[in-house]
Formats: structure tokens, sequence, C-alpha cells
DNA sequence: CATTAACCGAGACGGTACGTCCAGTCTTAGC
DNA sequence: GCTAAGACTGGACGTACCGTCTCGGTTAATG
């Protein structure tokens, strides 16, 4: 049933992989995934990890990036209000209630372990998200909803901080009127 | 050297303990922190740790309670941006350079793997935290520099929300003109 | 139920280990004595083996030691052809139908892939055993029935080895006929 | 390099095979013969192995064949005590000094440890062997240098018993007047 | 003279056991 | 009664080989 060969390696081995990580963090929970535990789910060899992934937090990063891979593109409404509160309502909804996003918040507090898993995060997913996170003002910009001065990055921050706050430390709810409240503020400036 | 009494238990073994976990951190990192080691180099028989402490990151919880206790009590020059700005700043200085702060970052990251620790971190912690943090703003209140039906912890969040997400997500650092920034654009709302 | 300790190691956890290495032995052959059903069998933990044997061949060798303590201790009926006649019958009964002797067909086995046990099962058991086979030639000298310039240890190999040799090499039985004769052969000369 | 083809296997890659087995027991012992390091060294692909031999020790055994084949065959000078003394003495050489020597003392000892290689052991070589032992006897026999009722096997045990017992269990050299001395003892009877 | 079957190397695969590290529990002797 | 010491079970770590399995390339008899 394996495809071991000199083409290389097993595509069903590695989905199954990334799928048993997946499912024994969302089930079980972080302390659950450890290599073993994987490799008895996807029915792999140990081996079979350790020659395609470094380590479990790898796997992990492997299988968040495939999964969120075509998620989270902002709207496009032509309305900086109407787009602001669509993206951030979303980018809520992702990272409290979906599997990907809770393997997101498990590699965010990995990484305040491990500097090399922060890099790689940030490098992996976090550049391509704060890309997607500027569109909406870039677009206002062009519109001329917004000054052309307007320092992007530090409007992503204000808009996008206070939601990872409330996901990553206070673990309060990130309900809709948060993130309108959040929009309204930032436009009322 | 060990202290066995019948009268209760060691306060030099307590604070080996609780700086031997502090020191292990910073120099070797969480992954470094484990009981064999803090008992090791605090000299302590691992029963001890054991008896006082349910686990590691309790040692670590205690260490940070107890170093971060009197620190950051919001200044009170009556006057809420130059409040405002002092505040943030020793905030994000706190969280980025000192000790206890690395403690909390660490701790943050474990409790998101942790729902437990996360209860108790917010419980222990943060709450006091938050209540520094609005201070601020109550006074400001009561000196009617800010209308009385503000919503202050939505405030709360949007001035501190972005200086935890540089911290804990994106890993950017947090220069005074950010946190200045913050307080100008919450001032001008 | 187990009894570490200070005052050192568990005596039952010791037992256990030597007796569950022996019935592996015995009931699945050598390739079944791993240290990991070693202590599956045994119930103890893989660690309290690393702990005390370097290595499974060293709970073999203790477990021979230990199991063949008070064996082969040579007759002294007087007469040099009984005592050596029951001496070798003895000698080839444990070896090729007792459990220690099993074992320790399987360390001289492995002692051919192994310099160090070769000199640790000399040492630990060959020096004692051969001192026992020199007795009943000793005896004799003294009783006048062999010349004292007799070469001692020539005449334990002679005796000896053809015994040796079929266990180990020939895999034929060793009957009574067979060391009777050799005892025949050499009294004759 | 390889020389696939339809008409059988690769002499080439059976000889290399052979050779780094032989080279890896000689050079770093029984334990570093292992299927993949013969592979490694052999340049030759684990699947020729498995296609040729059924396990290592074939290959130990195919290899200790070959190199053996022709040696061992006792002289014939028309002497019994000649021809014993010699033949003797080339085998506790070949026993202890050549490499085929190690390859047999490798098998003979796994041979402990298995069973059907013991069965092996005996048809593929010690049959022979004991053929090639027997030859001086049969010899003086029909000269009428020894009695026609003499039980050669007998004899053949008393004569290399002790040898192989030097060898395979006390690891005594064994010189020329040791063989000398069986072969003395032998005739005086 | 092109096919094509038998053999080759390479190497991925599911497994088993290795020897290590740490977690968390337990027992004892000393102060 | 608390302490240091340290043995204990348990479980995951990362590595080495096992024996099995494709696969693409090489070669030589056959068609």
């Amino acid at each position: 049933m394996h495809r071991g060969n000199r083409h290389g390696r097993s595509e069903a081995a590695r989905q199954a992989v990334l799928d048993a990580a997946d499912d024994l963090l969302a089930e079980r929970g972080f302390a659950a995934v450890t290599v073993e535990g994987i490799a008895t789910r996807a029915g792999v060899a140990k081996q079979t990890i350790y020659r395609w992934w470094p380590s479990k937090v790898d796997i992990l990063l492997e299988a968040f990036t495939q999964d969120m891979a075509e998620h989270l593109f902002p709207p496009d409404e032509g309305d900086l209000g109407t787009d602001l509160r669509a993206h951030l309502h979303r980018l809520a909804l992702f990272l409290t209630e979906s599997d990907p996003g809770a393997v997101l918040r498990a590699l965010t507090g990995q990484a305040q372990h491990d500097p090399e898993l922060a890099t790689r995060l940030r490098t992996d997913y976090l550049g391509q998200q704060r890309e997607r996170d500027r569109q909406p003002l870039l677009r206002a910009i062009e519109r001329g909803e917004l000054p052309a001065d307007l320092d992007v990055d530090l409007a992503v921050d204000e808009l996008v901080g206070p939601l990872y706050y409330r996901v990553l430390v206070t673990g309060e709810p990130v309900p809709r009127e948060f993130t309108d409240h959040l929009v309204q503020r930032f436009l009322r400036n």
C-alpha cells in the first residue's frame, strides 16, 4: 500500500501525518501532539516522520500552512468600513473557531519558547497575513478614502492588535460588536 | 545545609527554587526549565518541589508574581496623555526587557496549550494588571477629561492590545514612538 | 509496592528482572531477550534496568551467576574414577538440560562476538568452574592415585573439552556412556 | 557499473557482498555486520542482498564456506603420530589465526542462539570437517596402527574437543605443545 | 536490430528495539 | 514535620536496522 520508491516520498503518508497532528491537537490538545502519537494515529513509522520533518512543530507548521492557504483574503466591496468590518470579523472567527486557528494559537504559544519557530512562523504566515491585512487600507488610499501618508503598518497594529490580544492574552470572546467597534474608532480618526 | 525542621517549610528552599527557575528560564530557555533541573540547581529535592508546587508552571507563576508585584503602578501626573504615555512605555519595557516580562511571555505561551494555566494567569496577573491599566482612564473620567460613558475596557484593549500583539506575535520592537502614537490616536478620538 | 528509596535498590525489582530474562531465554530464545521485553515481563521500567545493568548480557550474566552458584561442586567419594564419572555426568546435565546451562550456552555464544563479555565470563564463571573441575584430580594426587607431576590443567582440558565440544559445536547428546568413556580413557593412561 | 542482465545474478555483486561481510567482521566485529552496512560497503542495494541471501548469517556462511573450501585436508605421511600432530596444529592455526576461522567462531557463537543456523553449520561445515578429522585415524586402522574396533568418532572428540574448548570457552592459546600433548596422550592409550 | 525480461542501484516504507531524559510518586534518615 | 537523597514506574524522545516494496536504468538473448 505504501509508495516508497526512488521517486520520492509518499504523499499518502505525508497527508496522514498532517491530518493526525491536526486531529490530535484539536481533540486532545498540544500536549498530546507527540511524534509517537502522530505516528500511531497516522499508521506511519516514526522514521518516516523524522525523515521529513525535523520536529513536531514543523509538522504543525506545515499542516497549518496547508490548511490556511486560501483563507482570509479580505473582501473588496469598495468601501473601507465594510471591508474592514468583514475582514476583522473573519479573522476573529478564524482565530477563535477554526481548526487552523487553533493550530496557529498553539504555534504562537510555542513560539514564545522557541525563537527559531517564531522566525519561521513570521516568515511562513505572518508576513502573508499582514499583507492581506493591509489590502483594505491600501485600496482605500487609492480610492482617496484615506490620506496617502497614512502609516499603514501602524494602522494594522491598531486594528488587529486588540483582536490578537483578546485571543492570546485575556481569552475573552471576540464578538462582531468588538471588531465593529474597533473599525468605528479607527474610521472616526 | 538543609533545614529540615518541624516548624513548616523552609523559606530558603522556597526562594532557591524560585530563583533557580527564573535563572534557568533566563539563561537557557523554557525547555530547560525542568523540575529536575530546578531541583539540582536549587540544591533541593524533587519531592520538596512537588510538595509545594503542583507543576513547574506554578513555580514560574509564583516567581513571576513575586517579581512583578510592585511594578507597573501607573503614574498619576494629573494629565491623561502624560499618564498614558508613561504607563504604556513602562509596560512595553516590562514586557520586552525585564526578567519577569520574559517569564510572563513564557507563561502566556504555555497558556496557549494549557487552559487551566490560562485561567490562573488571568486570575493571578491579568486581572490586577488590567485594573492598573484602567486607572489613568478612570482618573481622567473623574477629572472630566474623558466622557463618563466611555467603555473603559474597550479603551484598554485598544491601548494595550497592539503592544501585546507586537510582543507576542510579530516580535517587532515596541519603541516609545509606537506607544506615544497609540496614545495620540486614542486621545484624538 | 516498589521499594525504591535511599537505602538502595529494590531487591524485588532486581529479582523480577533476572527471572524475566531467564524465562525469556528459556521460553523464546536469545533473540527474545530484549531490554524492553524484560522490562515489560518483569513489570519494571526500562530505566531501572539501565540504572543497574549496562546491557542485557550483564543481566544474563548475573542471573546465571546467581543460579549456578551452589551447583556443580564435585563429589568426593574417595575414588578418582567414581568422582570423575559423577562430576562429568553432572556437568553434562548442567550444560544440556538445566536453565542456567542454557544461559551459559547463550553467553558463551555471545562471547564469541564480544571480547569483553568473554573476559567477564571467564572471570565470573570459568575460573571457579575450572577450580571445581580440578578438585577430583588434586584429591587423587594427594591420595597417591595420580602422579604428583601430573599437568592438572591439561588433564582438565582433556576431560571436559570433548564435553563442551559436543555441547557447543556438534550438538550431539552427551550421554553417560560418553562421559564414562572419557574417564575410562583418561584413567587408562 | 552494475551488470543488470537477464541471464542471472551479478558475480561482481555477489563477491562484493561476501567481501564486505568478511571485512566488516574482521575489522569491526560481528555487531557491525548488518545488512545495511554490508550493502553500503559493497556498493550494492539491500534488495540485491535479500534477493540472494535469506539473512546475514547466510552471507557469512557462504563467505566462510568459500574461503575455507580447500583448507585443512589432513596430511598423509604414513605415520599416525606425524599426521595427527600436523593436522591438529593446522586446525588450531585455522581456528585461532585465520580470517575464515574468525568467521567460523562468530557463526558458532551465533549458532548458540539459532538452532537453524546450528543445523546448517553442521551440514555445511562440520560434517566435512569431521570427515577430514577422521582420515588420519581411518588410514591408521587400515595400516594396522590402530585396532579395527576403535570408536573413531569418540577418538575425534577426544582429539579436537579440547582444542575447540580452548578456542571457544577458555580463550587460552593453542600452542603446538598443547596439540602435540593431546596426540601423545591419545597414542599412549 | 529493436524488444523486453531479468537484474541492478537507490531509497522510502512500516516496524521493533535501542539507550536517554524527564515526569511525578514513594520511602527513608537526619535535623 | 520538613528536608535531601534517590529509586521507582511510565512514557516520549530521536536513532539504527530490519525486511518489504516500488521505481528507472542497464544489459543481452529473442523475435
